[in-house]
DNA sequence: CAAACATATGAGCATTTATTCACATGTTCG
DNA sequence: CGAACATGTGAATAAATGCTCATATGTTTG
């Protein structure tokens, strides 16, 4: 029952010998983004990926805040919020500015915003 | 050196005793849209966060493909290529509708490609 | 109906990830 | 300078995640 079954790895044979569809695949493959932007986009999605991350963006569409606020607002820990910022900070989706002993938090651009948008608009569709 | 750190905890006594700033807090607080909303998101977004997803979602900006020729496109196991695509169905970026034995799958609707779109925006900046 | 094909799915495993805890770094002010 | 405050960070841990393997479901065809 399992003899054959070989020849499927990584479905090389798979869909008969339909020449259509390798050429589809080839056809698709050849437009397909260079591999480096492919796990950039993936990382850029993943930072807005976490229930934690989203509403410390949120946060931040409304005003620029400190990180001790932020704990408050949040009912968490400054540590783990801490965690998070710098997660968003490597994703290029926020910046700190300090101000006396505080580091104020502010969203680095208009995408973060414009992607948010776009995401929500998908949600409530 | 950790007698009143105890006060610290989730930062709620945190900033000193500056109105100003919980004054701010609680604004803020108001204007977040509710929690299932933020998780949705979230949700939204994390299905987004894998290389493996994303190239899932290119080729299909360009074809409606078999889960087979997906496979072979991306030099994985029909398997995983099928575990995902089960992720992607959940988050409604993706759809399949059934022709003979294959299963071929496309975009759900318009929002994969926008939101895509600001995402490589953003990294491409 | 039985065999072959295409896809889906549950369990197991290795890796990633979010939080906590303890402590380091850096700033202000007496 | 030293104490108090605000934030950053490394290690540890529990939970989530992605893939593999085996097998189940569903479709076509002889």
């Amino acid at each position: 029952m399992k003899n054959e079954k070989t020849v499927m790895l990584h479905g090389i044979e798979c869909c008969e010998e339909q020449e259509i569809h390798t050429d589809k695949v080839r056809q698709v493959s050849d437009l397909m983004p260079p591999e480096d932007q492919l796990y950039d986009l993936a990382e850029l999605f993943k930072a807005f990926g976490d229930t934690t991350r989203i509403r410390i963006l949120f946060a931040l569409f409304e005003a620029d805040i400190c990180v001790c606020d932020l704990a408050e607002l949040l009912h968490m820990t400054q540590s783990a919020v801490s965690h998070q910022l710098r997660l968003l900070k490597q994703a290029r989706l926020v910046n700190g500015r300090r101000e006396g002993k505080q580091i104020i938090y502010y969203l680095a651009d208009d995408h973060v915003r414009t992607i948010i948008e776009k995401g929500m608009e998908h949600i409530l569709e």
